[in-house]
DNA sequence: AGCTGTGGCAGGGAGG
DNA sequence: CCTCCCTGCCAC
């Protein structure tokens, strides 16, 4: 056994913190100890011949108990429970996260064809109308399961011929006969996989997932705070990945936001493989559907799998080839996020050379993007420009790195990421076959995965290598090159409507008649950006809304309208009102006065004569926090009462955290305090409606006046308004378009301008 | 154990 | 009334 300590010529600018770690290595000497403790990769025992691992079992627990000896105020000590590591440690505080892997790479010279996918998806009762099944009630239960795999075969276990214990134990010996390395869902880790797992209890029935039967994770339910936040309660399958291609949805649109939601259906026709003959049900008629039309839910569920592999196949091929690069097998890796896995990378060169890790630095708050709008109203046509990679870029540009990286391995991997990309990319665009075309793609993809998260990683207060500073460098070059972009295009006679980080909206100078010179026009933009900063054509518009800031509508030349930003968008809004927001841009857009009044007409008597539905005018809000935490907060004052909340109290008694409620507000007058009047929207009757017509059109008033900038004062009140005994006439009604004026050098508090234009970084003195 | 960042808009409630 | 604070959601 080798222990490396911390060499006195280390890194670390704070000589009294250093992290140990042990690193042995030599695979052949593992075999002969007993499976269970150094198999983890269960893809075939072929793939572990390039794994490297403890000489000898024993060495890390005399490892383990030399560190506590002699470190034992300053260690928590755990073990990890994975051989596939060559090297582990154990300090107080992030490093111990990290797997560290030396030498080989797991998965090395596999292909992502070799590997044998299975897909799995099940359908469950609810005795109760309108509420998500719940595999502890004993009425609610599993009535389909459906299963495929990516060798052709499918079958759907069907609740009318089998008992649910029948079928669950037919599903695990159709897995373990089958033995496929990846299990794939969409979805699967926060409903199939659990609530498969509850049922099995329930029925004790051995859940027999994996090679070696199922692991599980005691939730902590300290994860709920973020977005991406889940309950995971499998750590893992024995000898298998899960790939939740529900996750992949979302990691693939955090980059590229052209999603509406995540749901199976709609990313199947949003990719384009949804077919002719696909079968629909509406989430909420599943347990209907089942009692009425069960050949057709069978149907339903098997193209969800069949839908599920078709994803799979366009998403999680990148996190294959990610599991190649990083010490993460491919579930994992398909799960974490990027930037543990370019520390990661960092680590093994760190471990390699023996050179000691610096912990993280306490991060400042940093300049972020620029964003502003300069024109608001309706404006043509529309030039979309970004810079390609801006933050990478200028880091690559104007060599900022990490202070304390001193290896100058964040400066390689950015440069040779980039590097390699490119070359992906360009033989790709050559590659004749179209399997190592895709193969080439999902390369490419998975380094765009590392080099987008590198700069995130320089602010992010955990990474051990973060550099704040150097991150607050990175965003004001950027905001420099920005505002250097639009005021050449306002010398060049072009029009900014918009900008946000990366990307700048404005109309072109009026002398461009063609979308050739358009074109030139912006290779001429580019021309004046430094070396290495690329400029791209985002896209073209026949015209644009602009409302606010980061709040914008755009009309195609295909006659397409897309709407960007929370206050035109946002689920926070009900729906009549997203809706209606729809209509009034699109009649905006298209200059239809005329059908903006009916629109605000029609609405404002549906909902007077009570004649939208609960969906309509409901709004569903997640409950993040559990009814302790918010009932505590609220008793310490820290926040006040809410609808959702005091409505789920009230109704429910108790939720999960992360639950979703749908409710709505009740009473007669607008004036009420929402949480003394709203109720779930479970418990609405269409026979005997009782929301709050008064604050509905009050509401139908507030999301009017987003649009009183468009209009003079006058011309707004005979719009938005049921007052035309008369008629309606659009007569003589024009759009608005203004610029948007900032009092910038007021002069009123200079200590306050000034303020705003210095760093906010600030450094010890 | 597992967790990238900042900036902007909006709604609701509490308190001046 | 208005302002402040908190939370949620969204753009990049």
């Amino acid at each position: 056994m080798r222990l490396y300590l911390r060499s006195d010529d280390g890194i670390a600018s704070r000589d009294a913190e250093f992290f140990p770690f042990f690193h042995i290595a030599d695979p052949t000497l593992l075999e002969g100890y007993p499976k269970k403790l150094w198999l983890k990769e269960l893809s075939g025992d072929k793939y572990y011949r390039s794994l490297a691992a403890f000489t000898r079992w024993s060495d890390m627990w005399e490892a383990v108990r030399f560190i506590l000896d002699r470190y034992t105020d300053r260690l928590k000590v755990s073990a990890a429970s994975y051989l596939d590591v060559p090297a582990l440690l154990l300090r107080p505080d992030p490093v111990s996260q990290y797997l560290v892997q030396s030498g080989v790479t797991l998965f090395n010279g596999m292909q992502f064809e070799d590997l044998h996918r299975f897909q799995l998806d099940i359908e469950t009762y609810s005795g109760r109308t309108s509420r998500f099944s719940d595999p502890d009630r004993p009425e609610d239960r599993i009535i389909l399961i459906a299963v495929s795999d990516s060798r052709g075969y499918a079958e759907v276990l069907d609740g009318r011929a089998l008992s649910e214990p029948e079928m669950l134990s037919r599903l695990f010996g159709i897995i373990t006969e089958k033995d496929p390395d990846v299990i794939e869902g969409h979805n699967i880790y926060n409903f199939d996989l659990p609530y498969i797992l509850r049922r099995c209890r329930l029925h004790g029935v051995e859940p027999m997932l994996g090679r070696d039967g199922i692991r599980l994770k005691p939730s902590d339910g300290r994860q709920m705070r973020t977005e991406r936040a889940m309950e995971i309660q499998i750590q893992d399958i024995p000898g298998r990945h899960i790939i939740d291609t529900w996750l992949l949805l979302q990691t693939y649109d955090h980059s590229r936001r052209k999603l509406e939601s995540y749901g199976l259906k709609y990313a199947a026709q949003h990719f384009g493989f949804a077919t002719d003959n696909r079968v629909y049900i509406n989430p909420d008629r599943i347990s209907w559907t089942w009692d009425h039309e069960p050949d057709k839910l069978a149907a339903y569920a098997l193209d969800d799998v069949t839908e599920t592999r078709l994803l799979s196949d366009l998403l999680s091929p990148p996190y294959f080839y990610l599991s190649q690069m990083t010490p993460f097998n491919y579930g994992t890796a398909a799960r974490n996020g990027s930037v543990t896995k370019i520390e990661s990378m960092i680590i093994r060169e760190y471990v390699r050379q023996r050179v000691s890790i610096p912990s993280p630095e306490p991060t400042h708050p940093t300049t972020g993007g620029y964003a502003d709008v300069f024109q608001t109203g309706v404006l043509g046509p529309i030039l979309d420009i970004d810079v390609e990679s801006l933050y990478p870029s200028i880091m690559l540009t104007e060599v900022i790195f990490p202070h304390s990286e001193t290896l100058g391995v964040f400066s390689a991997m950015l440069e040779s990421l980039t590097k390699r990309r490119l070359q992906a990319k360009r033989e790709m665009k050559t590659a004749k076959d179209t399997s190592q075309k895709a193969k080439l793609d999902a390369v490419q993809s998975s380094f765009k995965i590392l080099i987008n998260s590198f700069y995130g990683y320089l602010g992010y207060s955990r990474g051990l290598f973060n550099d704040s500073i150097a991150a607050d460098r990175v965003t004001r070059k950027g905001q420099e090159l920005l505002r250097g972009l639009i005021s050449v295009i306002g010398e060049e006679g072009g029009n900014v409507v918009e900008v946000d980080t990366d990307g700048v909206f404005f109309v072109p100078p009026p002398r461009l008649r063609t979308e050739k010179a358009e074109a030139r026009f912006v290779e001429k933009l580019a021309a004046t950006l430094p070396e290495g900063i690329v400029l791209t054509l985002n896209g073209r518009y026949r015209s644009m809304l602009s409302y606010k800031a980061k709040n914008y509508a755009l009309l195609g030349y295909d006659g397409r309208i897309t709407l960007k930003g929370s206050s035109l968008t946002s689920r926070s809004i009900e729906r009549f009102g997203r809706r209606y927001i729809r209509q009034c841009i699109e009649a905006i857009l298209h200059a239809d006065v005329s059908a903006l009044h009916d629109a605000y007409l029609k609405l404002y008597r549906d909902i007077s004569s009570n004649r939208l539905e609960s969906g309509d005018f409901s709004k569903t809000e997640t409950l993040r926090d559990s009814p302790e935490e918010y009932g505590a907060d609220v008793a310490a004052g820290k926040r006040n009462r809410s609808a959702p909340y005091e409505a789920a109290l009230r109704e429910l008694g108790s939720w999960r955290r992360g639950e979703k409620v749908s409710y709505y507000i009740t009473g007669k007058d607008a004036s009420g305090v929402g949480f003394q009047n709203c109720r779930l929207s479970d418990g609405w009757d269409p026979v005997a409606p009782d929301e709050n017509v008064q604050f509905y059109l009050k509401r139908l008033d507030e999301i009017s006046r987003k649009f009183e900038p468009f209009f003079t004062p006058a011309d707004f009140r005979k719009i938005f308004s049921t007052e035309d005994l008369f008629g309606f006439s659009p007569e003589g009604i024009s759009i608005r378009t203004d610029s948007v004026v900032r009092d910038e050098e007021e002069g009123d508090d200079s200590e306050e301008s000034r303020m705003a234009g210095e760093p906010r970084i600030w450094l010890d003195a």
